[in-house]
DNA sequence: AGTCTTTATGTAATCGTTATCATTTTAAGA
DNA sequence: TCTTAAAATGATAACGATTACATAAAGACT
């Protein structure tokens, strides 16, 4: 018994082996459970380990061994958006069949902060980074690629490095979106984008623009308007549409979180306007929602599988997978023009 | 240069303080900047530090400073229920500012695994553990919690063990659901309840049973129906309900997920019947579903709150904190019956 | 019985840091 | 200039496991 106030100590290889008998040689064999150990003694040092509670420490072990740990360091802008926990939960679960852990740190949104989180993920000697891009410059983990380390860029490309990306087909999709938009009529068609120096906005407002431009209907800088998902900034975003002497029929949103917020706050909007969002939302198809879909689970399991690949066979070409998006018409979308 | 095919090896402390042309300890102290190193030296062992592009192993570290990381353990049923995420927003958002990481770790919705996932957690040496348990006896961690280790249990509370832990209102809550369906003069309410051995699913149907006792209707079994949240499972459970000779007026859930796979599937329903949910879900308000609401993210700061002081006092007595719940109308609850 | 394997165990080095203690150098005071 | 205190640096022992190498014990075979 440990005297009052004083925790008993946590037992060590070295307490076992002492209690067995044996040295800790012996004791770490018998506990490893691989090498040759005599039958008797290796239950004796189990049972040890068993009264003495013991727990072998992985620091310990992880820098004997070459100090790699069986973490993967997964770093995302925030966990509110329920986008990336579902690309999380998706990656979680293949790492978990690999024996890998998932150390998960955000940046708060803040691309500055991104090489400080990464930073504090390799020094915990992770055995590979997946990150969801927030800097406009990863040069800084160059050294970092020399070393081996796999890095995987999920949703949006490295800038001035050469590591393996899973992106969606953000063009593809959001020509889908126009183009379905198109052929029920529409000419005067929205798009209402999120932060504009992002990567995936800029691809899907192209999407948008060559999808306009096959069917030979100019561009006009009037019907692009950005908003975060704030709802002041949603409000001056939609009135400068509405406003408009020639007023658009149709929209399309470049994610979730505007589409969400656009009918929060102005779901009138949806009985005079056709609408595609970008990305599939829980109750889109309540709601009859039109959407670009995909599935943010599988996306995390690709890349999952993509960073395993990497840790087998580190000095392989970098891969770039594009995960297709499909179209799903719930009717907002569907609505035509005469 | 490396030889072609080999990777550069990753620098040592060895290797910047040689660089530097001092001892280890000097390069040690420089690089913590906390003992007196002369300023010249310093900037020389911080120069040849970022020529090497040297990064501290955190695992030597703490192996040598004690053997406890900073990381802080999150071990939860799965990470696709975005209520589970939000509560990890929570706490990450409070660690990080202390300086701690999270890790997350599944258990499958398996209670069998759930000591498994913890020992590895353990092994890691994590400072702490925020737990939503699944397993239906804790007994297995009284050692860990004798050597100090801070537990905490997160929605429900742990069984078999002394600890810390957080969890809602559930009784109120569902008691305020259940009261203003009873003051719109509903008498013949049901419940739909998610898995009958979890706490919470208990707790919420005891608070329905006080508040039917209240105002003395009697109890009728035939009200209470189970269902997971499988769109099947919920037709079952639903037709049962409608099918009786004297069918509800009016209806509750345990849970969000049972709510939205309800709109989902019988949307019709909602017609016919007054619904209160438990838990808030996004476009509830849309869809004028009144709830019983709490915050998830509030709970995961107050449940990492309550971690930091537990470690910095692990002697104290453990807390049991009891977040409240409220009902928020939005319409499906407040229709009336004469 | 003596040599040779095989099997079981022990000794000690190692992983990359930090921290204690000892030592050297520099500065300060007389 | 000498003494003494203060500041800077170095040598080395931990931290707790694993593992290569060495050795002891036990069978196997002539």
């Amino acid at each position: 018994m440990a005297r009052p106030g004083s925790s008993p100590s946590r037992a060590r290889i070295k307490d076992v082996a002492a209690l067995a008998g044996v040295s800790v040689a012996t004791a770490s064999r018998a506990l490893a459970n691989d090498s040759k150990v005599a039958e008797a003694t290796k239950t004796r040092v189990l049972d040890s380990a068993k009264t003495l509670r013991f727990r072998p420490n992985s620091i310990a072990r992880d820098l004997r061994s070459g100090g790699v740990t069986t973490a993967i360091g997964y770093v995302i802008g925030d966990l509110v958006n329920p986008w990336y926990s579902q690309v999380a939960a998706g990656a979680e679960e293949v790492f978990r069949k690999a024996g890998l852990e998932l150390i998960v740190a955000t940046t708060e949104s803040d691309p500055e902060r991104e090489p400080l989180v990464v930073k504090t993920m390799l020094e915990r000697r992770v055995q590979a980074l997946l990150i969801v891009p927030l800097s406009d410059d990863h040069a800084y983990l160059e050294g970092e690629r020399q070393l081996g380390t796999p890095l995987i860029f999920v949703d949006r490309p490295p800038v001035n490095l050469t590591a393996d990306s899973i992106v969606l087909d953000n063009q593809g999709g959001m020509g889908l979106a126009v183009s379905a938009l198109l052929k029920n009529g529409h000419r005067r068609i929205a798009l209402l984008g999120g932060q504009e120096s992002l990567w995936t906005t800029q691809q899907r407002i192209e999407g948008y623009r060559f999808a306009l431009k096959d069917s030979k209907i100019e561009f006009d800088p009037d019907l692009v308007v950005y908003s975060s998902s704030a709802l002041g900034d949603l409000d001056r975003a939609i009135s400068k549409l509405t406003s408009l002497s020639n007023p658009p029929t149709a929209l399309v949103t470049t994610h979730n979180r505007l589409t969400v917020g656009l009918l929060q706050t102005h779901k009138e909007l949806l009985g005079k306007i056709a609408l595609v969002g970008f990305d599939d939302f829980e109750l889109a198809d309540l709601l009859n929602i039109s959407v670009i879909s995909h599935d943010p689970q599988e996306l995390g399991r690709t890349a999952a599988e993509i960073t395993l690949n990497r840790i087998k066979n580190p000095l392989g070409v970098p891969q770039s997978v594009v995960i297709p998006t499909r179209l799903i018409a719930r009717g907002s979308g569907e609505k035509t023009i005469r």
